[in-house]
DNA sequence: ACAATGAGGGTTTTT
DNA sequence: CCCTCATTGT
């Protein structure tokens, strides 16, 4: 047992005697006060004792001081630790809470109490009355959600910075006057493709939105955690009784992280500490090169808005850090001192020092051995997790350090992919941090099931269920028996269970469980589903049923059933929600996290991903909407844009994943794409080219590695029977009949192909192409009518629109009636513009060409007859127009142009697009070679159908892809690790 | 200095 | 699909 007491109780706090700098913030009584901790030097510590020495010395009773700090977890540990300093009994009374609890308690003693959503709620909530929103500029009928965000993230900014809903408006009065210069409204690229007038018609519409959130919250008594802060600062200032109150509780102020304070939160911070410099004593200790929560709100200017606010604040600042060596914080320091200082226009109190090593000092005959803070630079993500995972082993063995000492930190989740695989090959004991388990196998399992019982005709969902072991159905009798339904029925999985071996069974299974679980809420229909089906009680299965047990709870959910909650867990999808998985704390693991994660937390060992401009640091993306100056409150003039300023936080990021590490510190990063220079662009390639830290950092590449590898990896991973089945080579020859759209299909993602045309499985129609159909089909009518001589007139093909896009029954009522208004619009400007026409051939003409061995299937939209005894290709495009250039390279086109020569000797003029919104004509050629090109092209696809290739290709559109609960490529496994451990419990 | 081109990445998270 | 950035050639 002796050897568990490692290296980290030499550090343990309380029996490190305090430096002076941190003396003097300790013992600090009266007026307010500034502490600037740098990274390790024991800010928290400072912030306890002082509480301690305000109690001991009798400055205080404990319930005459406040705490604050910004997370839950923060909280409990300062209470902890000031329970273990003074005793229980002697924190009687002691407030320490999160700002949004302290926030919150001064609104429920008011009487003030208002249910809360979180960001992903309010999201829902709106999206589901987007109607009520009256969005004119700000939707688009294709997406009916774009940009709920960017005006979401708009209403939050300015929250933060307490501009109401009728400052907002007042803004708008004066821009209307031109007061005051347009602000930005669109993205910078587009801004020149937007008038005054557009700009300002979008700045009505957000004040519209503004405000009518804002109502709909208040008639609901909801709000958000900003409504938190916005509340306790308005209550503050109207309610003299509640002031004199929290001032007479709050005597003594302490935050915690003050560089994640915003604007909002310090002026509630103003209005408790009081007005004269004798009684405000409050103390703020935080570290303005950590600040990386800029886009949560906190004001990267916390400290100059704190020393404004408070200009008599006397500043420490801690340099002695206790944590790193040496070559870490040179390393570390170098990074950083790229940023400006705090801007401070108070008389710049405050300069960035660099930390020293207090460990070195005390330890001077070490100090000469540290290891050299190492970068790695790599090929590949892959090779990036095998040096990786070969050099944790290494450092393991040298150090004899737990697996708990080491941690593996990364700008995104995503990133930590490979090097998840690499240790479990390896088996390496790991955890991961906030992982999402939505994407986990058991609990697309337990959802499929979920889906199954209560809404059956979803067939992904059904044939997840229908692969799960303890059924029987043979899958290539599912598939013929999908294969031969007819092309426009609608029975799916559902529908075919009850005719092929082992389908009832399942459908009996359902059955039961549908009885079973009928009438119960979510939760406990998830909890007996795992029972009936036998899905793993995991911590991922746990993690989500307590999500389900927490969403029953939310202000806005209604009966809690099932269905309701299948409807929620639609939108969240669309919202790109998340259920995260705790890490749990004690186990002895690998620690894989986001650098944001790693905030406040050391480890021996520390290893950083993916350092390479645009990965870590991330690459800048602009807002929809700018925030712009004249509506700010704070008026901290620091000259940055917004770009600057998140340069800047990207660098406090990779200065806070450098300072986790107490030993080693090892960056990763792929070699840059230069002919002359090879270093990974971004802080590494910094790193590299500075004099000063020849001594301190060593580079080197990546080990090679052993092919081996690769082969083992099937091994490893037991593969779930539905990606048995999905992995089946194809029952009959899929390249032998082809279509443009198919091939399209195949590049996007080969799997999606097979599944679509292997296994037939219904997935839902996207309401573009919906609306697509429709517009096709009405303009079809016309040109027919034009033919047989009988032109319909506009009210007529209107009309026909209305009813044939009703027949198409969009799903969202709102998408629907976005959809008719723009149908509509998009026909009368055809119509007007399309007043004499020249001879239409034919429309909507079906044809088959050979190209090798596949047979070529399409329809052409139109052919005109052009000049020469030639024709004119037209293909209507409904969706976003396409450009010249997508014309020039379109694939659809030529092999239109092929078929329109062999099947009915045309030759083709021109091909066009013929796009529907705006009726703008692009019109392109098809030389022989580009034909012959287009025929290579089919054929290629074709060899690699033929090769049975049907790996799946994972991007973007997986988001929108029918068979992402299916797809095992986007599976996530929870390390083994922490299976055992819920086993156990 | 600048545009053209190609590749890589699609956040981060607490209340 | 859309956007940003690195790189390189003009």
């Amino acid at each position: 047992m002796l050897l568990l007491s490692g290296p980290h109780q030499v550090n343990s706090k309380p029996h490190i005697l305090p430096d002076p700098q941190q003396q003097q913030a300790i013992e600090h009584v009266h007026g307010p006060m500034l502490v600037v901790a740098g990274a390790g030097t024991g800010k928290t510590t400072v912030l306890i004792r002082r509480i301690a020495s305000l109690i001991r010395d009798g400055h205080a009773r404990p319930d005459e001081i406040i705490a604050l700090t910004y997370t839950d977890n923060a909280a409990a540990q300062m209470r902890d630790r000031l329970g273990a300093e003074l005793g229980k009994r002697e924190v009687q009374g002691l407030q320490v809470c999160t700002f949004h609890a302290y926030c919150n308690e001064l609104l429920i003693a008011a009487d003030r109490k208002f249910g809360v959503l979180d960001d992903k709620q309010l999201w829902i909530f709106l999206r589901k009355n987007l109607r009520e929103l009256k969005l004119n500029h700000f939707v688009r009928a294709a997406n009916v959600s774009k940009f709920l965000d960017d005006l979401l993230d708009f209403i939050r900014r300015c929250h933060d910075e307490l501009v109401t809903p009728e400052a907002y408006r007042n803004y708008v009065c004066r821009l209307e006057k031109g007061e005051l210069p347009i602000p930005r409204v669109t993205k910078s690229k587009d801004i020149d493709e937007i008038s005054d007038e557009e700009a300002l018609g979008r700045c009505r519409e957000i004040a519209f939105v503004f405000e009518t959130v804002e109502r709909m919250l208040r008639e609901r008594n909801l709000g958000t955690f900003s409504h938190m802060i916005l509340g306790a600062n308005d209550l503050l200032a109207n309610n003299p009784e509640v002031l004199a109150k929290a001032r007479g509780r709050a005597k003594f102020i302490l935050v915690d992280e003050f560089q994640d304070a915003n604007f909002a939160q310090i002026e509630v911070l103003g209005k408790i500490a009081g007005g004269n410099s004798e009684t405000q004593n409050i103390f703020a200790v935080g570290d303005p090169d950590q600040g990386i929560y800029r886009f949560r709100g906190a004001s990267s200017e916390a400290f100059d808005l704190f020393l404004q606010r408070f200009p008599d604040a006397k500043l420490v600042s801690l340099t002695r850090n206790r944590r790193s060596t040496t070559p870490i914080l040179k390393s570390a320091y170098a990074v950083i001192d790229k940023n400006p200082e705090i801007s401070s226009q108070s008389g710049a109190p405050y300069r960035r020092e660099p930390l020293l090593s207090a460990r070195d000092e005390q330890e001077r005959e070490l100090a000469s051995k540290r290891a050299l803070v190492e970068a790695v630079l790599v090929t590949s993500a892959f090779m990036e997790a095998t040096d990786l995972v070969t050099t944790l082993l290494d450092r393991r063995k040298r150090s004899r350090c737990q697996w708990k000492d080491i941690a593996i930190l990364y700008r995104i989740h995503t990133h930590r992919d490979e090097v998840a695989n690499e240790l479990a090959r390896n088996n390496v004991p790991f955890s991961i941090e906030a992982m999402d388990v939505l994407d986990t196998p058991e609990v697309r399992d337990l959802l499929a099931c979920l889906s199954a019982v209560f809404m059956p005709g979803d067939s992904a969902s059904l044939l997840r269920v229908v692969a799960l072991r303890q059924f029987t159905v043979d899958p290539n009798a599912l598939r013929s028996a999908l294969k031969s339904l007819p092309r426009d029925s609608n029975a799916g999985v559902l529908g075919v269970l009850p005719i092929i071996p082992g389908g009832p069974e399942v459908l009996g299974s359902i059955d039961k469980a549908r009885a079973s679980t009928s009438g119960l809420k979510a939760n406990s229909a998830l909890m007996s589903l795992a029972r009936q089906f036998q899905v793993p009680r995991n911590s991922a299965v746990n993690a989500f049923l307590e999500f389900a047990q927490k969403w029953q709870e939310f202000p806005l959910t209604e009966s809690g059933s099932p269905t309701e909650f299948l409807e929620y867990l639609e939108y969240f999808r669309e919202a790109r929600g998340t259920v995260p998985l705790a890490m749990t704390e004690e186990e002895n693991s690998v620690k894989l996290m986001t650098v944001h994660g790693a905030k406040g937390l050391e480890y021996e060992h520390v290893f950083v991903l993916r350092a390479t401009k645009p990965s870590f640091p991330a690459a800048y993306r602009e807002s929809l909407i700018d925030f712009p100056r004249e509506l700010r409150n704070s008026t901290s003039f620091s000259d940055f844009d917004d770009k600057t300023l998140c340069e800047h936080e990207e660098r406090r990021l990779f200065y806070v994943a450098m300072t986790r590490a107490r030993d080693t510190l090892t960056i990763y990063a792929p070699f840059g794409r230069g002919e002359k220079d090879k270093t990974p662009p971004g802080y590494l390639r910094e790193l590299l080219k500075a004099r000063e830290l020849k001594p301190v950092l060593r580079e080197r590449n990546c080990r090679e590695f052993q092919t081996a590898i690769f082969a083992e990896e099937e091994v490893l991973t037991p593969a779930s029977r539905l990606s048995e089945w999905v992995g089946m080579p194809p029952a009959s020859d899929l390249a032998s009949t082809l279509s443009a759209s198919a091939i399209d299909n195949y590049k996007l993602c080969p799997l999606r192909f097979k599944l679509d045309r292997d296994w037939r499985i219904p997935g839902d129609v996207s309401a573009a192409l919906q609306y697509g159909a429709s517009m096709h089909r009405v303009l079809r009518t016309y040109y027919d009518s034009i033919k047989l001589g009988r032109a319909k007139t506009e009210p007529e093909l209107l009309q026909l629109f209305r009813d044939d896009l009703r027949s198409e029954a969009i799903a969202d009522p709102y998408q629907h009636d976005l959809y008719e208004q723009q149908g509509i619009a998009q026909l009368k400007e055809f119509l007007a513009a399309n007043e004499s026409h020249t001879e239409v051939l034919h429309t909507e003409e079906y044809f088959n060409i050979k190209i090798g061995a596949t047979t070529l299937v399409g329809r052409i939209d139109r052919m005109d007859r052009a000049g020469d005894g030639r024709v004119v290709i037209v293909d209507y495009k409904t969706g976003k127009p396409k450009s010249q250039e997508d014309a020039d390279e379109s694939l659809q086109l030529s092999l239109y142009a092929l078929a329109a020569s062999e099947k009915w000797g045309y030759i083709p003029e021109r091909l066009e697009f013929h796009n529907l919104d705006g009726n703008t004509l692009i019109s392109t050629v098809r030389s022989a070679i580009q034909l012959e090109e287009a025929r290579i092209e089919v054929e290629k696809i074709a060899v690699k159908i033929a090769e049975g290739k049907f790996d799946p290709k994972i991007g973007y559109h997986c988001n929108s892809c029918a068979y992402r609960g299916i797809c095992p490529k986007t599976e996530k496994r929870v390390p083994e690790i922490a299976i055992a451990v819920e086993q156990v419990n």
